[in-house]
DNA sequence: CGTGTTTTTGAATCATATCAACGCAGGTGG
DNA sequence: CCACCTGCGTTGATATGATTCAAAAACACG
């Protein structure tokens, strides 16, 4: 029936581009790789270990936004790596009103589908074109296996995965709409960071207010003003998609937030 | 300094019980035991795996109502059972005001303390009376490692605890309260059912309003009105701690509770 | 029985949602 | 090159769900 997995396949070289030798794109080599960047963060990596995350960029493919990666209530045999781009878990309700349950940066992943045959309780969407690599239960399961380093890179990301999800839950209970964006913007630049692609306060944020206020509960009108009021009071300045935090340690304690679960 | 986990000792048996031969407390014993059938509802136990579990009472003391199991930001070197009683995850702004992550009911547990070495990112605390096992860091591992079987389950019934987390995150972010009140009425049903303490839309729920708007993100006031409306409607009845749900499809349409993840 | 906790009530206020509309930028096709 | 469209951000007006404060009523407990 349907693809499924609509694929935009530019794996290939541009004709033009054929005369350089093929070399993997940057997000994809061992070393500006996101995936390899965070998991060194939860564990140092052997040159084998950080070899055979290399092995996996032959997985990865360019996929559309608002794309589904994984539906709901299916069981995937695969494992997805985002490699560059922003996804999101989310669910939806029968009145087409979404929540997105976690965003999947640069060197996120989701296991559930190959390690565990239960079928998802959520489904999984691009929010920006993203290159993403599905890795076959069987090569996943094995690449654990030979790699303990990366299994207990994974099981800690895992963990802070957990983390994230609580202090969400929390977020999203009680706390205003402004330290909401607070807290989010705040998580945001960690988790960038962590990966290379937040310096200076700064970062790519691309993002729309819709997305944004799905994350947060909120309708995207006051998405819309908190960013305004998030302006106005010199916290933020964002141009286009290019968002700076001007006052990080206002915005910290405006969201109470507590860096360190990475 | 402080004792950190203040133990009302009740383990021995009143003077009047004494005659009688001691057998371990209903909750406590392999068939009865709310853990023991939780697990079972993920993976059958072998009869060897029942009474390993059963060995586990020797570590079960009485707590008191509002005591603090774990402690924010602490590394705990032990996995924390729940025998009888309900406890919660939470997480507090400096303000005072908190927000339940999770309700840990009987046969529910926490073991990121002894499995990892990281200072929990929420405290842990109970709501009513209850009867708690703290497990030891190295006899939990032995446990799992002997076991097999108990240590698939525990796999599972933490795939269930994140799906669980995730629903949170809709349901406060896009459910209105009734709604919300609905959805963890339908969870508390399920999830108690599955222990036996729920037959026939019914159950005792020893938890105050508060205990209930805390973990909705909603003020002990609108909780309230919030109850007041189901039972206005017909929805539930409740008198004492007693709660009966009357109208079970409603109330799982009403908040498009969908059963399952468990 | 009296004391502390929990539930319930009312009234005022606030935060956020909803509805509807407009502007602007980028992309497309004639 | 212009007309059109679409997606996104922005506004204003209005509606409402939820909070807050304060206090009374109902319970539970020793």
């Amino acid at each position: 029936m349907e693809t499924m997995f609509p694929i935009i396949e530019m794996t290939s070289e541009p004709p033009g581009a054929a005369r350089v030798p093929r070399y993997p794109a940057p997000e994809e080599n061992a070393t500006g790789c996101a995936l390899a960047r965070r998991l060194e963060g939860f564990n140092p990596l052997s040159e084998a270990e950080r070899a055979a995350l290399a092995q996996l960029g032959g997985y990865v493919r360019s996929v559309a936004r608002h794309v589904a990666l994984v539906d709901q209530d299916r069981v995937a045999d695969h494992a997805l790596i985002v490699f560059s781009g922003f996804a999101a878990r989310h669910k939806r309700r029968t009145s087409g009103r979404r929540q997105i349950l976690a965003y999947l940066l640069p060197g996120d992943l989701c296991d559930r589908g190959a390690l565990h045959g239960y079928p998802l309780d959520h489904a999984i969407e691009t929010l920006t074109p993203c290159r993403v690599a599905r890795v076959p239960r069987v090569a996943y399961l094995d690449l654990l296996e030979r790699h303990p380093g990366i299994a207990i890179a994974l099981q800690r990301a895992r963990l802070a995965e957990e983390a994230t999800a609580r202090e969400w839950i929390a977020n999203i209970g009680f706390r205003s709409g402004v330290e909401r964006a607070a807290h989010l913007l705040c998580e945001l630049l960690e988790r960038l960071g962590a990966i290379g692609q937040a310096s200076d306060g700064q970062f790519e944020l691309p993002l729309t207010q819709v997305d944004l206020a799905e994350a947060l509960g909120l309708s995207s009108v006051h998405m819309n003003r908190v960013l305004q009021a998030l302006r106005r009071d010199g916290i933020i300045v964002s141009q286009g998609r290019h968002l700076r935090i001007l006052a990080p340690r206002r915005l910290r304690q405006l969201a109470e937030f507590e860096a360190g679960y990475l």
